[in-house]
DNA sequence: TGTCATTTTAAACGCATGTTTTAAAAAATA
DNA sequence: TATTTTTTAAAACATGCGTTTAAAATGACA
């Protein structure tokens, strides 16, 4: 394995796990076992690092979410919001085909980058694939027509909210759930408990206040 | 003023602002106009300096939020799930009142504790309030009572994620909001906003999946 | 095999952090 | 007023950070 691609599995870990800010770079070329300097050398910098993080995940994942919600948008004329929703799930769980616990990861980090830094790595995602994006609201307009587009905005942050919060707990949560309810739940489990949570919310009646 | 105030007023607005590791404690001491050496000395040590902020915060919020629950709890035979999300709004805006802007600050650093530090902030509120939750549960539970243990504990995971996320990004969605829509937000608005979802994401028919 | 470009290595740089120290100043107490 | 306690002040401390440097090792290719 060259040593780019060792930086980048250790540092997925180590971000999704502490943050980017939390995590230095010489855990992550200590985990990774390749030299202090191979990071900036190879990447430049941390930022950059960072970013050809989140590309190498978006970059996969891009397309086939793009084509999910698309095949959604062709195939129903006013579909559920059910149906929406459900069209991320399989793009999703591929990321653990393509790497080990890849779901989760992934949807740490994405979260992480919202909070974390001051925003530059969401500028680099809605820039760089405005199609996820598109899709979705165009599908979650045609299943609600009624929805403004603040509304959309808004509503689908929250959803945000939902499914990285949740993700970055996920294994404490799993245990939990074990524990108390003698219930086994894996990741893809947890997604089809939060389908019918944000489907409800994204269709709650629009409020007058 | 006092020292200690000084520096908790100072801290409180630059800890919602960027987080609880990107602020030092010079910065914080810089804009209370003390020296450094006095965060450690009046509080111990940065991370007391958080507890002391979520204390001061969370002593005023506290038998506001349980007695305005337990309200709903005692008027209501079948309270619906608005009204019970609807008895956190009074509280919280009255924080407004406690401090200038004390609703967005409060909020943004209830966020960040849940996601910054690994945790500990988390344990030290759950333990601390615990009225809080009990009466919650207790609400929900009354406003829909088809609902198990166990999916009542998976949507207030993920209720939590959504308010916990938006507040920690409030900022920046606030001004996305109006730079995209032209539409001016507080934070009341982003709480009002919150209702209907979360009050429609845990009131979601229960899927067998 | 010798030459050149690429990659790895160890060390150091400059800077910022939280914390501690030591002494002076202020306030409280008797 | 004299003495003790609390608070402020400036400086230094120890540590960790991202990054850079310069030499050594490795690889590709004529």
């Amino acid at each position: 394995m060259d040593t780019k691609t060792k930086i980048l599995n250790a540092a997925e870990i180590l971000f999704a796990e502490k943050g980017f800010t939390a995590t230095s770079l010489r855990e992550i070329t200590s985990d990774a076992e390749v030299n202090l300097a191979a990071v900036n050398y190879h990447f430049g910098s941390k930022k950059e690092l960072i970013k050809a993080l989140m590309k190498r995940y978006l970059d996969q994942l891009s397309p086939v979410l793009v084509s999910s919600l698309v095949k959604v948008n062709e195939q129903t004329q006013k579909p559920t919001l059910e149906q929406v929703f459900t069209a991320f799930v399989e793009p999703l769980l591929s990321l653990n085909a393509y790497r080990q616990n890849g779901t989760s990861i992934f949807l740490q980090l994405l979260g992480r980058s919202y909070t974390d830094s001051q925003g530059f790595l969401r500028w680099f995602i809605t820039t760089n694939y405005p199609g996820i994006i598109d899709n979705f609201v165009t599908a979650v307009h045609r299943a609600y027509p009624e929805l403004s587009t603040e509304d959309i905005f808004w509503r689908l942050h929250f959803t945000m909210g939902t499914a990285v919060f949740t993700m970055s707990s996920t294994g404490a949560l799993i245990d939990i759930a074990e524990n108390d309810f003698g219930e086994k739940v894996d990741v893809a489990g947890v997604i089809y408990r939060i389908i019918p949570y944000v489907a409800a919310g994204v269709g709650a009646p629009i409020s007058r206040v």
